[in-house]
DNA sequence: ATGAATGCAAACTATTTGCACGCGC
DNA sequence: GCGCGTGCAAATAGTTTGCATTCAT
């Protein structure tokens, strides 16, 4: 269960209470969280710690590939614990991030980027949409039109 | 050519200079531009127009749907001309973006996505990394290189 | 002529950083 | 005890917004 202690001490890292608490949130939790959501978390469990440490502890732990970051079209970044390699179907109204068990990066799509002689270092691969229950609710509630906009053309 | 022009009169929006200019930016460009990158285009043409003018024009193109947004690991949004479906091989070095001919929408993955139930509305897929020019100039000047390498990363 | 669009500056959100102190090793 | 890690607050980067004015239609 600590095999990030390790990670962390094994690379001259200490381990401090509040890495302790901030990783401890990522791995309960089976959602994407925001920067700010961890650091409400994080001050439930212990107040005085600040949002300025959670943000420091992120980058650390995504430089060491504990953590990944996943940009969502909308919001603030939200972490994720063990990056691992993957690909979400992202709803667009809950954030809810499904994994998608599989990588665009191979058959064809390989072949062809090989082809073009690009030398690759990550790629990204996001879908965006409703989650089932959100796009049900959605076809229920026919009132509630768009809540952004203002002027112009409300489609999509 | 003037396809836009249609497209926004149409919906009832004027055509603006900085409008014009705007489209023309991202029309002549196939890198991906940041609202910034554009406003210093622009301030080049007109330097009258102002960063927040800018912002709220890419912000209706997004939304009427003639310009997307993309939103990389790094750093700010870019945009690009909503020139049909395309994915992208993005340099890191030059910033070049070449089309990339083929969508991973499709297959397996689309058959995996539809079993999710998800409702679909788009899709990013991006690969980033370094074009061949880019790539053999790395490998030549061992002095430049490296800036970013990805090797032990202890500290800054 | 009319109201949408603009420019400016100030506001806002997300994130980073300098500094002095505290605590894990 | 040493020096990394922290808290705080101020700084920054990116983007949005209120208001008076300008200009496309």
């Amino acid at each position: 269960m600590s095999t990030w202690v390790e990670k962390l001490s094994a690379r001259g890292y200490k381990i401090t209470p509040q890495r302790r608490i901030i990783l401890e949130i990522l791995d309960n939790s089976d959602r994407h969280l925001t920067a700010e959501e961890i650091g409400l978390q994080v001050k439930e469990i212990e107040p005085s710690i600040s949002l300025a440490t959670v943000y420091r502890n992120l980058n650390l732990l995504v430089e060491l590939q504990m953590v990944s970051r996943l940009n969502i079209h909308d919001g603030p970044v939200r972490y994720e614990l063990h990056g691992g390699h993957n690909h979400h179907l992202v709803c667009m109204n809950c954030g809810a991030a499904v994994k998608l068990g599989v990588c665009p990066m191979q058959g064809e799509v390989k072949r062809i980027v090989d082809e073009t002689g690009f030398e690759v270092s990550s790629h990204h691969f996001e879908i965006l949409g409703y989650c089932r229950e959100c796009s049900l609710k959605k076809e229920l509630s026919p009132t509630s039109a768009g809540a952004k906009g203002g002027t112009g053309v409300d489609q999509e």
